[in-house]
DNA sequence: TATAAATATGATTGGCTATTCATATACTAT
DNA sequence: ATAGTATATGAATAGCCAATCATATTTATA
């Protein structure tokens, strides 16, 4: 592995709000309008993030009349439960770790 | 799942230094000085990765004299294999994705 | 054709963090 | 003790990128 495919995998799953994104497509496909209101994250917001996902291969579009249907690859399907799962596992150590969490604890306590 | 986790976890695992000490460190224990020999990364900087992969609970340290002997906690190796085999599943699709590689590959370039 | 609804695009900005540099601490050996 | 080796710490900087805002484009409907 080198770092050019390590950089962008990590830099198109890596992030909450894209992650959040194939998370709902995991379960259903949706339009924009269903995934802007599922993940709470802004209509333009999520134009931006749909189409760094879809230049990475990671989901597919069809349009119904003005709707653009996103759905999640298969492949990719099975790469974020696996995520969620190892994440899972690793959860008992989450509470000690106080580096990688300071910067969004910091923000949460405010 | 919830954002803090997310954020740890990807903090953590998701920076090219650190999944590079956790890489060599999934082969065998290493001091420092080894890891700094094995992946090219200046010594203080080793050492502040080391702290954060520590306090994350991602390695374990035991001294040996004057030498610190990182090894990997046994479920994170296995999620670096994971990563690993999934990133080479996506190795496909990356050529394609100029959004998350344009940084890099700009860099590169220059 | 005018209005509304759905989505995309472009530019800007603020916050986060990896790296670097300088230095401190800890242990070893002579 | 003192010099050398190994590692850690703290502060400062520079680069990256998600989010936001304003606006454009596309399709539907009246």
């Amino acid at each position: 592995m080198n770092k050019l495919e390590f950089k962008a995998f990590f830099y198109a799953i890596g992030d909450y709000s894209r992650f959040s994104i194939l998370s709902s497509l995991a379960k259903r496909d949706l339009n924009v309008s269903e995934i802007t209101a599922m993940t709470g994250i802004e209509q333009s917001n999520v134009s931006h993030h749909m189409h760094c996902l879809l230049n990475c291969g990671f989901v597919n579009v069809r349009n119904d009349g003005n709707k653009h249907i996103y759905a999640i690859n298969p492949e990719v399907r099975q790469t974020v439960d696996s995520i969620i799962s190892h994440i899972a596992s690793y959860k008992k150590q989450i509470i000690s770790c106080d580096i990688a969490n300071k910067a969004y604890i910091s923000k949460v306590i405010k």
